[in-house]
DNA sequence: GGCAACTGTCTAGTATTCTAACCGGTGAAT
DNA sequence: ATTCACCGGTTAGAATACTAGACAGTTGCC
């Protein structure tokens, strides 16, 4: 939304480019670049990546160079820790939801007992935990071992993985995952 | 752009939520999602901004590049995780000892009752951990607040800061730091 | 067998992006 | 001072993203 626009405005000025001379060299109307560089509309994906190839860059690039100027609160209470998981059996609890350009995914996690995430395939990214309470069965490729509360795990997450509560309570698990992709 | 669509799929399944569940958290429709993840429309940069919020993730960690790692073994039991702590008063266990090209620093930390780190300043980097047990009195920059078990924390390392044991039995914490400037 | 509560897909209509053409302003050459 | 070439901004209309609701398939309960 907002940073969006003046970010393109600068790498287009950096270049020394015009709004008319970058329309011709990424196929799209230079109004419309106009229009996105003012933040007037929010481009499509598409259109922002012809952009960006007009001006020798990718998206991951260009997000990456984005940094939030908004200053937020670095603590967190139980409350302030957002669900992204499904509710029912699994939960993952979220820190640092409003950190600008977050670069790390920490959670919570808790398994009711039996639980079970089946099999997640890769996403590149790292993973890494300490199993706090019950015990859980970590599956990783074909290897596979169950975690007691102090034992951890770090793995690289384009193999497949998963996690099974083979304790009859809860299990708890803290983690992170960085890039944030999860 | 092909790979969005597979992509944020398999970000959704991971979480084992439904498209329409997705689409209440994200505030977009369910058929919006339907067609992005099949790649029949491109999404605005606010639409897949929305839905990735809803995901616990960023755009800059959504494009992220792909990065090759040849993983070693997952699996780290407590006596795995080696001792960086000065052993005193503080413990510092670390996880993924020898992971290759390891992009988190993920700690066990354990502070001895009256625990003090002092003041400390350190490369750029994010820090965030939960606190398990105990009570960690926080300070970062000019702020400062206890916290309780189930409470966390996510700031800039560039930020002044110093973690103190306020209670009278050990307070533990886990943490990641990325990149790990250790 | 229903019936209810899910799942994801499809379609018609609305909202938004995107384009083509036009606008005024600047500066340089004649 | 006119003309020309360029700049970025504005605006109807075309193209596309997006929404609400209907649809079919699956699961599980009674």
């Amino acid at each position: 939304m907002s940073q969006i626009g003046e970010h393109l405005r600068e790498l287009r000025r950096r270049r020394h480019l015009g709004i008319r001379e970058l329309a011709a060299r990424s196929g799209i109307s230079h109004s419309t670049i106009s229009l996105i560089e003012r933040d007037r509309i929010s481009p499509s994906v598409d259109t922002l990546s012809a952009i960006l190839d007009a001006l020798g860059t990718t998206l991951p690039g260009f997000f990456s160079g984005i940094t939030s100027v908004v200053p937020s609160s670095p603590f967190y209470s139980s409350r302030d820790c957002i669900e992204i998981g499904n509710h029912d059996s699994i939960s993952y609890r979220m820190l640092g939801v409003n950190f600008p350009n977050r670069t790390v995914l920490m959670l919570h996690e808790t398994y009711a007992p039996g639980a079970d995430t089946g099999e997640a395939f890769s996403h590149q990214a790292q993973e890494a935990g300490f199993v706090m309470t019950g015990a859980v069965e970590l599956t990783v490729g074909s290897e596979s071992r169950v975690l007691m509360p102090g034992d951890g795990y770090y793995f690289d997450s384009r193999s497949p993985h998963r996690f099974r509560n083979v304790s009859n309570e809860a299990s708890q698990i803290i983690s992170a995952v960085t890039p944030p992709t999860y």
